[in-house]
DNA sequence: GTTTGACCTTCCAGTTACTGGAAGGTTTAT
DNA sequence: ATAAACCTTCCAGTAACTGGAAGGTCAAAC
């Protein structure tokens, strides 16, 4: 006997909430069975592919991104190049943004190491924001 | 004489695009006065305003906190210290983003320096998301 | 046998910060 | 007169959910 379940529990197991399994399913990543009474029921291979997307989605790789995984995991002819190259663009994107954060982060710490934080209104954080420039 | 310009020259001027300018007196942040014929006219005070926000921005603070940055701002009588808050409360996301996009990146890392990435089904990646565990 | 509680369903709206585009008015130049 | 280059408003879409309303179902308690 297969092991079926609601969405609950498959929320349950995976990590996600029911309400993003339900969205999961509005735009085809998993598409359960329906019991008679209409409720949603998920199999085993249901509960692993929405285990797959938490873990995916965990590492940041988007819906998109998520969905081309699926289709290289279901695909058993699939090049693991193919994976990997999509893998590593992940990671540039990734590098970019912290990059980004990293050079907010330093005018920011800047400013701030600049800032009395008193009672006073003269700062340096505002002034930079109005008139001075970014770096 | 004032300086007047039209959304245009405020857009070339703080390099935000025209349509977010628009966007910003949606949400009420800057308001314009109007010309006779309905046209949008900016004083010296508001293009300064839009500079500010775009600087804010870039900065990577939120349209929220740059709403109250530009109430500190106009606030003479304002403590340093807040503006310094908001700064230092920023700094903090902006490390917990970092930090995320870091532990996400030595993540993937691993997994691709395990990959073959050739022709060949065997990809660790795929094993990973299915079933394995992300640390 | 009905009522309570915990489930489940669908659908609509809101979130962030814009961006694209349609439909149409104004101004200036040709 | 008309074309180009502005300007206006309004509607819709983006990413990935999240909250909530209105209502159906089921098992157990009374």
């Amino acid at each position: 006997m297969s092991t079926a379940i609601t969405i609950k529990q498959a929320a349950e197991r995976t990590g996600l909430p029911a309400k993003t399994i339900r969205y999961y399913e509005d735009i085809g990543l998993v598409t359960p069975m329906r019991a008679e009474n209409g409720y949603r029921v998920y199999l085993e291979a249901d509960a692993h592919k929405l285990h797959f997307l938490s873990k995916a989605r965990s590492l940041g790789f988007s819906i998109d991104e998520c969905r081309k995984l699926l289709a290289l995991y279901a695909d058993t002819g699939r090049a693991s190049a193919d994976v990997k190259a999509l893998a590593k663009d992940h990671v540039a994107e990734i590098d970019q943004k912290i990059a980004e954060l990293q050079a907010m982060r330093k005018t920011l710490m800047h400013l701030i190491s600049n800032c009395a934080g008193d009672d006073r209104p003269d700062c340096p954080i505002l002034s930079e924001l109005s008139g001075g420039k970014t770096r």
